[in-house]
RNA sequence: GACCCUAUCGUCCAGCGGUUAGGACACCGCCCUUUCACGGCGGUGACACGGGUUCGAAUCCCGUUAGGGUCGCCA
């Protein structure tokens, strides 16, 4: 399916990619994906002071993550055939619709300024997601006149924005709802420009939990946050889409493809959202639960590499990462639930020895379990089982007193995968050596 | 302050004139499991308030209140 729709997402570089802001290129992308058009990016660096190499990275990098890619726009072998899409270099542009405007008597100067004459009148904006929605622009005290180009020279938003969209032939604006006071000055500038504006969406805000605006600093912000901690893109991005939208049958976890096709304008909710980020946790969850091992793997490497885990080669990781997977809830946890499978520097957690190991008798069980485990004759999930079941009716002690200490023997820890699989993975020869090693140092206490 | 938007469990989302107001997260029980999770079962918990319209309103209208947004020579 192929469409003449054309969206952007046209961010400012300001260091990092709001979630807010990732929400609204999200949408935007929906839209385009799901009726077979075109999503361009736009770099709207018109604020010198701000606009660094670093900062325009950010938005690039969080889109790339989430998987919006754009169809037109920076970083592509064939940008496109509207560009430049960076504002700081359409300065001829702006200058030929500024002079259009000027001469058709629409502007006039101010302390060196120039402003946009408002036609006074009521502008009706017929939103995709709000409604109908009319303006009364006729009082000058309420409704300024706009500012368009600075004494330097410098141009505002509301007229390169407008002008961007004209020329590069936007058909509809999907936007956060903090411009929907904006439009009818937008509007009027089209009209003044003699083009048809395009059809305009507002997007509700995304709020903190307690419903105030959310900044930089709030939790979960910043998308490059979610990158650090361990999340996997499509969990955020699914979580992204609930925000203000929904299938209307209850279903959460959804597959991007079937989003695509459900998604619309007209089912967006008007209310704005607060964040939650104990559900984004939780659909994050269900995807590493529900995620190939390959791509559990994939996903968990860049943490696991930089734990500096020497794990060899990948085919090594993988029967560990196999018996963890369903555990993890963050990617982030993948280092410390598998480094004692690569290194006999094994870290002791100091409550779960206190707890298990330090129990009477537990170096006595230990020593007779690790006797067991070295005259097996197979190494194998069930055989360590009914072994390890067998001794305790041996010693007449229940299977937890075996269980607990020869988990933290092997781990140093009292969660981790199950016993068995664990034990399996790790071999015959570690498993014993370390019963044996935490059975000595508590004889030797 | 003016203008605009919004109002269902703590949070997200269903509901679009007649429902015991549904699902999910979180929370609390129980089960499963001698770790931790997953999973299963159950529970607490909402139509902001006041007027209309209607036989009948969470649903439509008006007002009040509350929250948010805009009113920049920021974007």
């Amino acid at each position: 399916m192929s469409s003449n729709v054309r969206v952007r997402f046209a961010p400012s570089p300001t260091g990092y990619l709001h979630v807010g802001g990732a929400r609204t290129a999200l949408f935007n992308w929906l839209y385009a994906r799901h009726t077979g058009g075109k999503f361009i990016l736009r770099i709207e660096d018109t604020d010198k002071a701000r606009n660094t190499v670093e900062a325009t990275q950010a938005i690039y990098d969080g889109l790339r993550w989430l998987g919006l890619d754009w169809d037109e726009g920076p970083q592509l072998e064939n940008e496109g055939e509207y560009g430049p899409y960076f504002q700081s270099e359409r300065e001829a542009v702006y200058l030929r619709y500024f002079e259009q405007l000027k001469a058709a008597g629409h502007l006039y100067e101010d302390g060196g300024a120039w402003r946009f004459r408002s036609p006074r009148k009521t502008v009706v904006l017929e939103d995709l997601v709000c409604g109908k929605i009319s303006f009364d622009l006729s009082n000058p005290m309420t409704h300024p006149d706009i500012t368009i180009r600075r004494p330097d020279g410098g141009w505002i938003f509301h007229f390169v924005n407008v002008v961007d969209d004209i020329e590069m032939k936007m058909t509809h604006v999907i936007r956060g709802e903090d411009h929907l006071s904006n439009t009818p000055k937008h509007i009027e500038l089209y009209q003044a420009l003699g083009v048809e504006p395009p059809r305009f969406a507002h997007i509700p805000l995304i709020l903190n939990r307690d419903g105030s605006k959310m900044s930089k600093r709030d939790q979960g912000a910043s998308i490059a946050g979610y990158i650090e901690q361990g999340y996997a893109p499509e969990a955020v991005r699914n979580y992204l889409c609930l925000l203000g939208w929904s299938p209307k049958d209850n279903r959460e976890v959804l597959d991007i493809d079937e989003i695509i096709s459900l998604f619309d304008l007209p089912k967006i909710n008007r209310r704005s959202a607060s964040f939650d980020l104990d559900k984004c946790y939780w659909i994050n969850g269900q995807y590493l639960l529900q995620m190939s091992l390959d791509r559990f793997a994939e996903l968990s490497l860049p943490f696991i590499d930089k734990a500096g885990i020497a794990y060899g080669s990948p085919d090594a990781l993988k029967p560990v990462l196999a018996i963890v997977k369903e555990k993890i809830k963050h990617l982030n946890e993948v280092p410390a639930w598998i480094g004692y499978f690569f290194s006999d520097a094994v870290e002791f957690d100091a409550e779960a020895v206190e707890k298990t190991l330090r129990k009477p008798g537990a170096a006595g069980r230990l020593n007779a379990l690790a006797a067991r485990y070295e005259a097996l004759d197979a190494w194998t999930v069930e055989a360590l089982e009914a072994t390890l079941k067998a001794t305790a009716v041996e010693l007449g002690v229940k299977t937890g007193e075996l269980i607990h200490p020869t988990r933290v023997s092997v781990s140093g820890r009292s969660v981790g995968p199950s016993l068995y699989h664990m034990l399996e993975v790790l071999g015959r020869e570690r498993t014993v050596r370390r019963m044996r090693k935490a059975a000595a140092e508590l004889a030797a206490e």
